[in-house]
RNA sequence: GGCGCGGUAGCAGAGUGGUUAUGCAGCGGACUGCAACUCCGUUUACGCCGGUUCGAUUCCGACCCGCGCCUCCA
């Protein structure tokens, strides 16, 4: 089966078409830089950042764009409570979202582009739209795109114009013409952070920077959109309004939209105050288990962040780990080796039909059967090619990188008894062991386990980790 | 109100017009000094009502319920 790709414009799967024969040029709205990273984004990052993966994995040249907004009235108003430029707050919200990106697994995309780098093309795209008469300058000296020049206004989030005209909110003192038209270009006070423009000094309006941006670096249609849930309306709405009326062209072959994510049950957002960021969940759990946990279900399906969840992520990702244990040596096989494997096939199908990661990992589950159940029977070889398997197809997901014994005993750093310590305890339970003081072997034991530790015996010794 | 998505076993979550998803938890068994790990087996699954069909969880229609967007939010 060929690559399909659930399209949000048109509501269905359809096969992939690349423009040019073997390249993918894809952009996805990155994040707005005025606080940390949430989980929310950590699922769109994830997200694309497995299905970048993936298609490279299957041989498409894949141009990656995803950009940084630097500037916005969330990041002026934060800068001001802080009392500081707002392109400190910017800096240092870069670096940290870098951060948690590293620690995620997330490669960095081909391309990050920022919006105050591109205030000229912004600027061109606007005077184009002017100039076509797509756009006006407003009294109060704020750019507006005029909604009813644009026919197409709606079709990709399934709205009627006309609706939402009843719908729109009218502001106090409205300078539009009308309701529903939105700013391409804001007028600024001479003290607030702006930039000059045919307009007087002012800066960008959210949209229009993702339109200039993707043009400049993809050209005026490019293969793949992406972003989070909320994006479609009125974001990319917006941004297919201002591209095609400015080019003339189709503007994006195919829209992907992450789902969302829910925490404990209800909808997570920042006016409920409910948002979990990268970094407080990093210090609760694991990295590749967040990585798991988000590549357990569909990308497009939502998801609910719970610490129940998060439980049985670390629960499914231990195993894997458990099983690799005895083959940290064994190197992932190679795209040629993995060609061989039925269960490559199959995960190919799986991934091929919009990017099934859940079928994916159930695949991978039963190799870690078969894997187990091998080096159980001491079939060496073949347990050592299955490692090789599963570890490629985990690969693909940024998943298994770590050598297992460090993934179980961590860094030894936190509290409690350090590795030297634990492992003479041990040896003192299986001194007890052998002349059969078994009373004795299971308090110690038993004392490990008080402390995180948890102890299995083999043939070939007593292996520990810290739960 | 407008537009859209979904209701699958205790929980999570894929998928299919007829044949075991998978994981977690539970139970039984093997292994073990006992456990843990692992393997094997296992628990009335497909919201409700009609229709199409030899046969529907899977297609069609109605209904009920949940959720998302429509407002800053990925």
């Amino acid at each position: 089966m060929a690559l399909q790709i659930y399209n949000t414009l048109t509501r269905g799967k359809r096969r992939f078409h690349p423009i040019e024969p073997g390249k993918i040029r894809m952009y996805v709205c990155g994040n707005t830089v005025y606080d940390y990273a949430h989980i929310g984004h950590a699922r769109v990052m994830v997200a694309f950042d497995v299905i970048v993966r993936y298609l490279r994995s299957q041989g498409w040249d894949v141009t990656y764009a995803r950009n940084i907004t630097d500037i916005d009235d969330k990041i002026i108003n934060r800068a001001r409570e802080n009392g500081e430029p707002f392109t400190a707050l910017t800096a240092r919200m870069i670096e940290a979202q870098h951060e948690d990106e590293r620690a995620l697994g997330v490669l960095p995309p081909d391309i990050e582009p920022r919006a105050t780098e591109h205030i000229d093309d912004i600027i061109d795209m606007v005077q184009i739209l002017i100039d076509n008469h797509y756009a006006y300058q407003a009294d109060n000296g704020d750019v507006y795109y005029r909604i009813r020049r644009f026919p197409d206004y709606g079709k990709l989030s399934g709205r009627n114009p006309e609706d939402l005209l009843a719908g729109a909110r009218v502001e106090i003192g409205e300078a539009k013409e009308d309701p529903r038209d939105f700013a391409l270009w804001k007028a600024a006070d001479d003290d607030e952070p702006g930039w000059n423009s045919p307009w007087g000094w002012g800066r960008p309006g959210w949209h229009i920077e993702c339109s200039a941006m993707s043009t400049c670096h993809l050209g005026e249609t490019f293969d793949i959109h992406g972003g989070g849930p909320d994006l479609p309306f009125p974001h990319h709405e917006n941004e297919i309004a201002q591209s095609e009326a400015a080019t003339g062209k189709h503007y994006v072959h195919v829209w992907m939209h992450a789902g969302a994510v829910r925490v404990d049950d209800e909808k997570m957002s920042k006016s409920l105050g409910n948002f979990f960021t990268i970094r407080e969940v990093l210090t609760k759990y694991h990295p590749e288990v967040i990585r798991f946990f988000l590549i357990s279900s569909h990308y497009r399906s939502p998801i609910n962040y719970s610490e129940d969840n998060l439980i049985e992520a670390k629960a499914g990702l231990d195993r894997f780990y458990s099983g690799l244990r005895q083959f940290a040596q064994i190197q992932p096989a190679s795209l040629d080796q993995l060609a061989t494997e039925p269960v490559y096939r199959r995960f190919v199908e799986a991934m091929d039909d919009d990017f099934n990661t859940r079928e994916a990992v159930a695949l991978m589950f039963d190799v870690l059967r078969d894997l187990n159940a091998a080096a159980r029977d001491g079939k060496d070889a073949e347990a050592r090619r299955l490692a090789a398997v599963l570890k490629a197809l985990a690969g693909i997901f940024g998943l298994l990188q770590e050598n297992p014994e460090h993934f179980f005993k961590g860094t030894g750093a936190s509290a409690g008894l350090d590795d030297g310590q634990i492992e003479q305890l041990i040896q003192q339970r299986n001194d007890a062991r052998k002349s059969r003081d078994f009373a004795g072997a299971d308090r110690i034991r038993d004392q490990l386990l008080a402390q995180g530790i948890v102890l299995e015996d083999f043939r070939e010794g007593t292996r520990w980790r810290r739960e």
